[in-house]
This record gives C-alpha cells, sequence and structure tokens, in this order.
DNA sequence: ATAGGACTTCGAGTGCGCTCGAAGTCAAAA
DNA sequence: TTTTGACTTCGAGCGCACTCGAAGTCCTAT
C-alpha cells in the first residue's frame, strides 16, 4: 500500500479485468483471492493495484481451462507463504504442460477446419 | 456403401472416434448426423466408414468450441443438399475466425505463465 | 436533506454438455 | 440351446462456472 495505490471499486475492476462483478464476488466467495479484499468504510471492496494483477493472472489460467479447483489450490498455496513456491512452480508446470497440449489439439483441428475450408472454396468458387 | 464398407458396432466407433457410446447416442438425438444411423436386424446401430469421419471431424468442432446447437446447424444445412455450401463455407469461415482467436488468447496466456514460471525458477534454483 | 444509483449478502437458478441407470432385447460363442 | 454380455430407449441427474434476483445499505451530487 503505497501513495500511488489507486483503490478500485468493484466496477472499475470488474471493467479493468473483463469479468462481471457477480464473477468477481464469486471467486472471493470460492476463496480465489490471495487475501481479504480490501474494504470502503467497511463494506464497499477496494481493490488494490496487486489484486488486479492477481485477477488478471486469474483470468489467463481460466482462459486456459484450469478448473476453479486448481486455482483455489493454487491461491491457498500462495497464502501459505514463501516455502510453497516449489510446489506452485510444480502446479503451473503441470498446468503448462495441459496448455501446451490444448494448444497442439487446437492447431490440428483448426487444420482440419481450414482442409474442409478449402474443399468448400473449390466448389463453390468453380461454379 | 461399396463392398469395402465395415459396418462398425457403436462400441468399435466410440473407440475410434474418442468418445463414449453414451456421447454418441448423445449426440445422435441431438440431430447432429447427417444422416439416419443404419442398424443390424432393426436395433443395433452400424456405422459407416463416412459416419466416422464425419464424428472425426465434429469433435474437432467441439473441441474448438463450436456449440452442440452450432453443430446441428451446419448438419442440418449440410442434410439440405447442395445449395448450402455456401452457408457452411460462411459458418466455417465464422468458426476459423474464433478458432484463431482462441489460439491468440491462449497463446498470450502461456506467455503470463511462462513469465511466472520463470520467476519461480529463479528463485527456487538459487536457493 | 434527499434522491438515485452503486453497492452489499445470500441463496437459488441457469445453461451446457454430457453421464448415468433402469429395464429390457438381441446375438455370437460354447 | 443357453448363456453372457453388448446392445437398446428414455428420462433423470450431474458438475461446472457462472448468473441472477431480492432485499437491503451506503455514498455522492444537488
Amino acid at each position: 500500500m503505497t501513495v500511488t495505490d489507486h483503490l478500485l471499486s468493484i466496477a472499475e475492476v470488474a471493467e479493468r479485468v473483463g469479468v462481471s462483478t457477480h464473477t468477481l464476488r464469486y471467486y472471493e466467495r470460492e476463496g480465489l483471492l490471495l487475501r481479504p479484499v480490501g474494504r470502503a468504510s467497511s463494506t464497499h471492496r477496494r481493490y488494490t493495484d496487486a489484486d488486479v494483477g492477481w485477477l488478471r493472472f486469474l483470468t489467463k489460467l481460466r482462459l486456459t481451462a484450469m478448473p476453479i479447483a486448481r486455482i483455489k489450490e493454487y491461491a491457498a498455496l500462495a497464502r501459505s507463504g514463501d516455502d510453497t513456491e516449489e510446489a506452485r512452480l510444480e502446479l503451473l508446470l503441470r498446468h503448462r504442460m495441459s496448455v501446451v497440449a490444448q494448444l497442439d489439439e487446437m492447431t490440428k483441428s483448426l487444420a482440419a477446419i481450414d482442409y474442409k475450408i478449402a474443399g468448400y472454396r473449390e466448389r463453390t468458387e468453380t461454379r
């Protein structure tokens, strides 16, 4: 918390991170955040830049199909201190394998789709 | 239907296509197939090579996150004859855009994950 | 001071894509 | 011929990740 911290409302964070305010509250309920979100006057949430940074990373994990439960594990490790760094690294490395596999499958599927498209193109343009 | 056709049971198709027999029946119920699956003795399904080919392509559409409903549209077009080829081409082209976008987002996410991994590596290996 | 809108919690509802189970039928091997 | 196990239909159930709505509270601008 330095002087340069912008504390953001939930709506501002939703816009910056690209999810709904409902989803932000859901993630918090599920224990996916690294620490309790600050509150203005003990009710309205106030997010730090660090919170936003983590949420942005979280959305990348989701985008690469990491289940909520796995992200929860990762967040729990991160909350448990520095001696869980190795475990976190291993978790990310395992996830990395899955992402590479997904990219590979998608790329192969794209090739099949392109092949089909080429077929239609031939028959459509020769008309 | 040539002499060289291997008619396959649902279990054999499930194995070849990489989905469960339950899923195969579900796809059929949902109207995702191009034509009625043949039957042995009017009960047990018998799939042709063409059926398997379509199912393989169908799984690639699913793998690239095309919703069941869109696949249903595509199959309906394909069933409606040759004059829907242009419409099918457009559908596939639109889907292609989405696949490319997904690949791009995934690749960017992978970069973020790799960046995080590199950070852990530094701190873990310098110990 | 007051109005209006953004925020709060909490539980319930939704949509998608399967996945399962029951109850029964069929067919290939011994 | 009998048995075993793969097949059939049908409707219901499930898991995931949100998404929504109700009912109430708080902040900001006028």
